[in-house]
DNA sequence: CGGGAAAAGCTTTTT
DNA sequence: GCTTTTCCCG
């Protein structure tokens, strides 16, 4: 194994003694690489059996790269060694000892939007007023007594809201119990559970877990921190990797200190620091560590490099959004021109609806770029219908899943026979398929309802029993046709229905590479499919091979690293964003997504900010982030072209603002015929320039000045 | 049952 | 304000 590839201390970290290790490694200091080699290292001079070792990360991304990595790295093979996500790892735990844990052998995963679904019924069947409950709110509430490790017995209500909130999360544990499903937080807080309750699987697994390795570790929440406890037992070596600076989380559930609490719940954990920086320039780096040291409670971590000190900061101060996205747009055709590839830049912003704004002004140019962070595929309507049904297949009595395909498509099955099936299901505990069968055997439906119910049930069970001996992506196909799910979407009109009828069409493809691939162990094809979109949708979705600019929020840049970044919108009030303000911990919080965001870029990172801004509606204006007065004004060049009159010069493809007369770009305008509007852009000069205007009620357009006034 | 109008959000996101 | 969701009616 080679090693002399390694820092001093990166190489401490790999050749640490088997015992608690926490690694402190900041952004872009190669922490990847000392958890790959740390395993080989375990592997080829401990002599720990793969078998023996456990890897967790937070995304199933990070998981594969761990993998795919380590595999290239090891002579022997390592499909013992036990890699994935805290959820992935407690899902195989469950279905390998779903009887131990009360589940059924076929028990499916609610996604977040099956779970609001599932509490929505549920505040409706108990009859809480849901303007008092929103099931918005009962989600968050369920959601954190579970990361809490609490049942709905255990937790301590403060006062009446507190009291309704865990009558819903009762009979919402009920109702999943009845329908066989598990949401995200069950899935690991019902293993810690069966770790913590059935001492022989704890033995079982503690035996088998002699190293433990865990990426990301600030962001791990109260029940991941007990579950890995209970795993590593007395005798387990773990070592931990973390940045407490770039714990961006902290309003999901994750416990930044969790970090602290290692060291001293963890004994003789040992602290390894990882400072040296291996992405960025010195001056990037010199303005993160500055920014950074304003919060309190740190660890202590000062990043450093041998690389140049670099260009300096530029800090754009734009006039409103549009004239930031044009800026913007004008630096990435300059650096166009100087060799650079679009995919080497990023956009970073604070919310996804600046996105918008950005998007047009690189459209006009005809840039191309990417948004990160849309509707995922298996998270659109159309695949969530399709996955219902394959559902219901497997199980019958999912009742999520019951209630989206119960009539879509449209067959004849309204709101009042939903509403009786849902109260007979209340009255007798049962779930709703049952409750179907049952008021059909009281006759309780008129004639032309009963068939349509009849129909419905024939069709799922006819399906089953049709699909149970074909392959999965026949199974996929067969439910697409007889469903009848193809037909309706076929009937709707326009793009829209095309795109949904491709990616229907893309569900039989996915089953079938799905097989082609599947090592899944024991569990029947189907429903180890339907794990797989349930659990890892996805991540997988970055072409990166396209060239284009790279569009995506700070929180979801952490981990990337680009030649060139902008951050935009540096505005109090939108970054630090106005609902983290007041709370200083929430604020510390954003100055650390600003750290993220700033030691993304490698070479060179430019922060904008508009003074003047549309948000939810309302033209609000806003002083520069305290964010850039935190960075030394020295490693900072202001770039401000209202005040400082830059000479015109014709060659420069930069930005111009001051050559375009009565025009400028951000300017409110009125045209007789379209209306109000905001100038994006000017192009010539005098009677003959052309403006291009975005109207509020007729969307963009290029005018010859003479038509439009001034507000 | 589907379309249009009214109403309700409106930070960040993975599993 | 703009977009998404819900509600109501033909």
């Amino acid at each position: 194994m080679i090693l002399n590839s390694l820092n001093p201390a990166q190489q401490e970290a790999v050749k640490a003694p088997l015992g608690h290790q926490l690694i402190l490694a900041g952004a872009g200091s190669g922490k990847t690489r000392v958890l790959t080699h740390r395993v080989v290292w375990l592997v080829e001079q401990e002599k720990i059996s793969p078998f023996n070792i456990l890897a967790v990360t937070f995304t199933n991304k990070a998981a594969h790269e761990m993998r795919t990595r380590i595999e290239s790295m090891l002579k022997v093979p390592a499909r013992t060694l036990w890699i994935g996500t805290f959820h992935g790892l407690s899902h195989r735990i469950l279905r390998a000892h779903w009887q131990q844990a009360g589940l059924p052998q076929s028990f499916q995963i609610l996604d977040s939007d099956d779970q609001f679904r599932m509490i929505r019924r549920v505040i409706n069947a108990l009859k809480v007023d849901d303007d008092k409950f929103p099931p918005k709110e009962a989600q968050w509430f369920i959601n954190a007594q579970k990361e809490d490790c609490r049942d709905p017995g255990q937790v301590e209500p403060r006062d009446y809201t507190d009291q309704t909130f865990i009558k819903i999360y009762q009979a919402y544990q009920d109702a999943c119990q009845r329908a066989g499903v598990v949401d995200f937080a069950d899935l690991l807080f019902k293993t810690y559970k069966l770790l913590q309750t059935n001492a022989e699987l704890r033995t079982l697994y503690q035996t088998r877990f002699r190293s433990i390795l865990v990426d990301e570790f600030q962001d791990t929440n109260a029940m991941q921190y007990n579950w890995l406890k209970l795993l590593a037992g007395e005798k387990n070596a773990v070592m931990i990797v973390g940045d407490d600076d770039q714990s961006i989380y902290g309003w999901r559930g994750a416990r930044i200190e969790n970090l602290h609490k290692f060291s001293i719940d963890f004994s003789g954990a040992k602290v390894i620091r990882l400072e040296q920086n291996y992405r960025s320039t010195g001056t990037i780096l010199k303005a993160a560590n500055a920014l950074i040291e304003q919060n309190e409670g740190r660890m202590g971590k000062e990043l450093w490099t041998d690389d140049a000190a670099g260009e300096r900061l530029t800090v754009y101060a734009a006039f409103n959004e549009a004239d930031e996205a044009f800026f913007i747009v004008n630096r990435i055709r300059d650096l166009l021109l100087n060799q650079h590839n679009l995919r080497e830049m990023a956009i970073l912003y604070r919310s996804n609806a600046q996105s918008r704004v950005l998007e047009e002004a690189l459209m006009q140019f005809g840039i191309p770029y990417r948004v990160y962070g849309g509707l995922r595929y298996f998270d659109r309507a159309e695949i969530k219908d399709a996955l219902a049904y394959l559902r219901i297949l497997a199980n019958r009595y999912d009742d999520p899943a019951f209630e989206r395909v119960i009539n879509t498509p449209a067959r004849g099955i309204g709101d009042r026979t939903l509403s009786a099936i849902r109260e007979q299901a209340k009255a007798t505990d049962a779930t709703l398929w049952q409750a179907l069968e049952a008021l059909i055997n009281q006759k309780y439906f008129s004639p032309r309802t009963e068939s349509a119910l009849n129909a419905f049930i024939a069709l799922i069970n006819s399906m089953a029993a049709k699909s149970e001996t074909l392959a999965l992506n026949k199974q996929v196909e067969l439910m697409l046709n007889a469903s009848g799910l193809m037909d309706h979407y076929r009937k709707e009109k326009g793009e829209k229905g095309l795109t949904r009828l491709e990616n229907l069409e893309e569900l039989i493809n996915a089953a079938h590479q799905f097989t082609q691939e599947g090592i899944q162990d024991e569990m029947p094809p189907l429903a180890a499919f339907l794990a797989y979109a349930a659990l890892e949708s996805g991540d997988d979705q970055a072409d990166t091979y396209e060239d284009c600019v790279q569009l995506m929020t700070m929180h979801s840049s952490k981990g990337l690293e680009f030649p060139v970044v902008f951050i935009a919108g540096c505005e109090e009030e939108l970054f630090p964003h106005y609902m983290s303000m007041s709370d200083p911990h929430k604020l510390e919080e954003e100055r650390r997504l600003c750290y993220v965001g700033m030691t993304r870029a490698m070479r060179k990172l430019f922060m904008t900010y508009a003074e003047n801004r549309r948000m939810h509606g309302r033209e609000s204006y806003h002083r520069a982030s305290r964010f850039l007065h935190e960075i030394p004004a020295a490693l900072i060049e202001e770039i401000r072209f209202r005040t400082k009159v830059s000479r015109p010069d014709t060659n420069r493809t930069g930005y111009q603002p001051q050559a375009m007369g009565r025009f400028r770009i951000g300017q409110e305008v009125n045209h007789r015929i379209f209306g109000d509007g905001t100038v994006l852009d000017c192009e010539g000069d005098g009677d003959d320039m052309k403006v291009t205007v975005r109207f509020a009620k007729v969307g963009t357009k290029v005018l010859v000045v003479s038509y439009l006034t001034t507000k």
